[in-house]
DNA sequence: ATATTTAGTGGTGCGATGCAACTAACCGTG
DNA sequence: CACGGTTAGTTGCATCGCACCACTAAATAT
């Protein structure tokens, strides 16, 4: 196969990224309180439509394709985000009207404060999405099924929260993705050990009841896995 | 953002997949076995030079990316692989001298048996790589990692297995996959009750000492992880 | 004071896992 | 042909983690 004539024969493809921006609502008692935050696209293809932000990917300014993601989620969203990973890369001729595309798709999270800034509108729940542009109803659920898996061996969850959150919060949260109500006591025996969050000293969050100690994030953690 | 201008002015973004493909040598005692399948470039750039198998995503004949790599593989190893699964995609500015490039690199799986076509010199040690092309020995890292993480929550090293195999061999394989010796009776109970493997009824491997049971794989499972 | 609600801690029984000893089957050797 | 060596495969036990449940603590409301 000679190089110079694949290369030079090669048709346009066309390179995006995607972000699927995920935050939680601890308010809404039903379903999980996951929420996506979409834009509504201005130009065709689905002119009006629904869809995750994303873009092309500007090869003289982005330094990969994360880069790429950051920027399209500052122009979109006016913030850096707080937490990026990439998710998977879909591709395909059908995918997108305009030709054969090839689309790396970003997972972010933010919490629901923040999210604050974004129209509430176009904040959908995961589990009740609208009619969406492209694939992008796929790439969601591709995003939410990598979470709730983390979810049952990682603290990566707590990027859903705000700087400070109850343990309560966590552990609601962490219910709420794993789809099953938690025991108190082990939950924080876990959390504890595993030492993923750090007590704020004299912090609380205090209610109608009994106050609750404040707790922020240390490092990210990965838990162990065994067979 | 217009999008009209922003797709005519776009620079060409050269669109390549990569395959990782990996598979174990049980025979040797040091180490832990795992080998990485590699070509020799036979055109600019990195002419002459070890790399991975891949090549350009050719639009009007890969129905997508995943296509794309076992195409590469066909025509590279003559044969379809045995599995075939996403890693994870490598873009920027300089990873590739022509261009601004996008790999989306896949990591396959191949039993020690099949690969003996591939040719000896191009069976590389993943603990010992020589000098690779482009950023390849990243891309390597990182299916080595993810590797052996789904083997301490999955049945995937089976595909690294031939068709038939005991169970010793397979204590064998996650031992060294996990980095760690395991202990046969607690082994053997939990690959029995997750039940992935099944006897093949009447078939031992015989050697110098007591046969052996000979197993195959069943479905593909993955296992609970709870936090 | 007392009820109510949420925060947070302790104890206990069961199941999973690790460890070690045991049996089973084959081969080679004197 | 008995015996030792080696690998296959099982069984029993002890221990550790975890789910479950009961308890105490601190606030508010009436």
């Amino acid at each position: 196969m000679n190089m110079k004539s694949d290369s030079a024969m090669r048709p346009k493809i066309l390179v995006t990224v995607d972000v699927v921006l995920l935050t939680v609502d601890l308010e809404s008692s039903l379903s999980d309180g996951l929420r996506v935050g979409l834009i509504r696209r201005d130009a065709a293809p689905y002119k009006g439509a629904l869809a995750l932000p994303g873009g092309y990917v500007h090869p003289e300014e982005d330094e990969n394709t994360a880069a790429a993601a950051c920027r399209v989620l500052k122009t979109k969203a006016g913030k850096a985000v707080r937490y990026l990973e990439q998710l998977a890369t879909f591709s395909g001729p059908s995918r997108d009207p305009r030709g054969w595309s090839v689309s790396v798709c970003y997972v972010a999270l933010e919490d629901r404060e923040t999210m604050k800034q974004w129209p509430a509108d176009l904040l959908a729940r995961v589990d009740a999405l609208p009619p969406l542009a492209f694939d992008h109803a796929t790439l969601i659920g591709a995003a939410v099924e990598r979470l709730r898996n983390k979810a049952s061996y990682s603290a990566l969850p707590v990027f859903l929260l705000p700087d400070t959150f109850t343990l309560s919060e966590l552990q609601d949260l962490y219910g709420r993705l794993l789809g099953t109500p938690l025991d108190k006591s082990s939950f924080r025996r876990k959390v504890r050990e595993l030492g993923f969050v750090e007590e704020v000293p004299g912090a609380f969050k205090g209610g109608q009841n009994r106050p609750a100690q404040l707790y922020r994030a240390k490092e990210m953690t990965t838990f162990d896995r065994t067979i």
